[in-house]
Order: C-alpha cells, then sequence, then structure tokens
DNA sequence: ATCAAAAGTGAGTAATTACTCACAAAAGTA
DNA sequence: TACTTTTGTGAGTAATTACTCACTTTTGAT
C-alpha cells in the first residue's frame, strides 16, 4: 500500500463520515488528500470500490474486538468487555462508526454490504452462554437488551459525547448486572 | 394544503427515507408524485425546504407523542407509555423516523434542525421525576438508561423488525421496572 | 361573468458529477 | 544499463443536478 493509497483511504473516511457517501464528490477527497482525482480510480476503480475498502478495513477491525471478547471464559468479565466495548469503539474508530451509524438505516444501498451483522450475531451468541453461565433465567432476553443498550450507548456517544459521563454510565450499567 | 403539495410531502419522505436526501433528486420525487419537476420550487422554494417541511411536520407529532408521556401523573404508567415509544413511533412513522436516524450521525449538515432533541429533553425530565416518585436511587442515572434503551430499541425495530419480537421485548424490559 | 391570485407546466441552463485516457514519472527487475 | 510495471497526472466528457421562467390552467371571491 503506497502512502497516497492510505491517504486517500483517511480522507475518504474522514469525508464520508463527516457529510456522507453520496455528498462527498471524489473531486473534494483528491483536493483534500493533495493527490489527482484520476489516482482514486486507479487505485480503487469506483467511487463505490473505495467505499468498500473502507468499509472491509473497518469490518475487520471489529471482528478482532469481538474476537477478544468471546475468548473471554469468565462470564462476568465478558458482559463488562461487551458494555464496555462501544466506549472502546467510538474512542478508537470514532469515524467508522460514525460512517456506520448512517449507512445502517439506508434500505436500498449498500445493504448487501452489511457483513457487520455477523460480527455481531457471534457476539450475541456469547453473551447468551455468559447469562446462561450466571443462572440467568431468560439469557435470550438479557442478551438482546444488553444489545439494545449496546447499541443506543454507542449512538449516543457519536452524536452527544459531551452530554454523557461514560465512566459513570458504564458502571451504573456493570451494578445492574453484579459487576 | 393542495392534493399535488401534500402528494410531493409524501412521496419525498418516502424516497429520503429509502435513498437518502442527497441521493434522491428532485426529478425522481416529481416523476414518482405524478407532478411537474417546477412545481416543487413553487410550493416548497428550495430541495431544502421541502426536506424541512417534511422534518417540521414529523417534529410537531413526536411532540404529541410526547406531551402525552408527560401529563401521565402516574409514575409507572409514564414509564410504561416511554418503554413503549420506540415501536408505537416505528409503527405509525416507520419512515420518517427512519430517515430522522440516518440524520443523527450527520455533524455538517442540518445540524441546526436538530429540534428533535428539544422534546426528548422534557421526555427525559418527565422519566427522572417518574423514577424518582418510585423511589429509586439515582433516577437520573435509570432514565438515561431507559433512553438508551429507547434508542437502541427504536433503532433495531427500523433496521430487523423481523428479527425481534416486540411484545416480549418490551413485556421484559417492563418487568425490569416491575411493570 | 370578471378578474386577480394561486396552482401547475415543461423546456431550458449553468454547475457539478463520476469517470476516462493519453501521457509522464517512479520504482522494481535483470 | 535497459526494460517493464506500477504509480501518478490533469485536461476532457457525457450525464445528471437543482433551479428558473415564461406560460397556461384552475380556483375563489365579488
Amino acid at each position: 500500500m503506497t502512502e497516497k493509497k492510505e491517504t486517500i483511504l483517511q480522507t475518504a473516511l474522514q469525508l464520508f463520515a463527516d457529510q456522507g457517501y453520496e455528498n462527498t464528490p471524489t473531486s473534494q477527497i483528491a483536493k483534500v488528500a493533495g493527490v489527482s482525482e484520476g489516482l482514486i480510480f486507479r487505485h480503487f476503480e469506483n467511487k463505490e470500490g473505495l467505499f468498500k475498502a473502507i468499509l472491509d478495513e473497518g469490518q475487520a477491525r471489529l471482528q478482532q474486538y469481538v474476537d477478544r471478547i468471546v475468548r473471554e471464559s469468565n462470564p462476568k468479565k465478558r458482559i463488562e468487555l461487551v458494555i464496555d466495548l462501544g466506549p472502546t469503539l467510538v474512542q478508537e474508530e470514532r469515524l467508522f462508526w460514525q460512517l456506520q451509524f448512517t449507512l445502517k438505516f439506508k434500505t436500498t444501498l449498500y445493504a448487501k454490504l452489511k457483513r457487520e451483522q455477523e460480527s455481531f450475531q457471534s457476539l450475541y451468541q456469547a453473551g447468551v452462554e455468559a447469562f446462561a453461565g450466571l443462572g440467568y433465567d431468560q439469557p435470550e432476553q438479557e442478551t438482546y437488551l444488553l444489545m439494545l443498550l449496546l447499541e443506543g450507548l454507542t449512538s449516543q456517544l457519536l452524536i452527544q459525547p459531551e452530554g454523557l459521563d461514560v465512566s459513570s454510565t458504564t458502571a451504573f450499567i456493570k451494578s445492574k448486572y453484579g459487576i
């Protein structure tokens, strides 16, 4: 991967996250990245190809986080990692998740690209195991609830991080699970 | 409001929700609505004007739902209404909330249009009152948690309504609050 | 019936878009 | 060195975009 190709990817992520995919012309990406517009198409063929490359990279990184959680065998610790996942992702990958969350609700376009769901599917299963191990009555419902919370928390962190004390909020959630 | 103006609003909401604002040309709106393109600009001046009109209408309807909840004086019933709000909104106003959720994460554009937040602010205050009335230790944290849940639940209902048994999920949440 | 205001049309326009291509520079290989 | 391949450029293009405007039709009040 050449330096300029890397710059294009980073710049595009930045602009796509801020302005949206459709609202970001390739001319602007090239300008901000300090690169000729033609180079984008040399490296990625399409504007959509550039988009996919960004999504693929982020998806791979998500899978690593999920793997780490699934590998944790202690149920309480595993649940704790799930609760911390939102803040972690937003802190380390804010731009990517901002982009991801804008995409979630588009039914027509990019529906095929939703590989993100697979990662969360295995996270769900790991959650059910953990709650079952802790003797919860309805581990599936319990896990689903936690996933909803994860979604809401991540969303809020993206929208108004200032109106939220992360550590005390996660601590409060953890206390609900006796952590 | 003439019939054609109404049709334009409905068609635009449909297309904006499905394809996104930037990805929906006024020519398509006119075509689908069975109307000349010029009429859109006669009625709404701008494409952005049309957009604002849609958001204003939805905002007004949201305020009605929120008012109904705030007016409920019984704390448990009020919390129940909050839990049911997500499913209600998605069922009655799916397209509008699909649009709203795609907009949430765009920092640059439409940031000024976020009047939605005010409604949820009063909903938050009503929640704190309710939890305090029920003797909860940390009514603010408790309310914030419930709002996160509301956000996550609404989001999931929009994305994959099929993978979710609404009534049993809301029932499970309610049981957490002794409802 | 008259007439002014509002609703509605559709061809036209300047600007922007994603993408191409002929070409040049750089990097790798022998 | 000589060569091929990869990386990079930037002017050019067809298509699409939001929006305008001169015009016609419909509406509603007197």
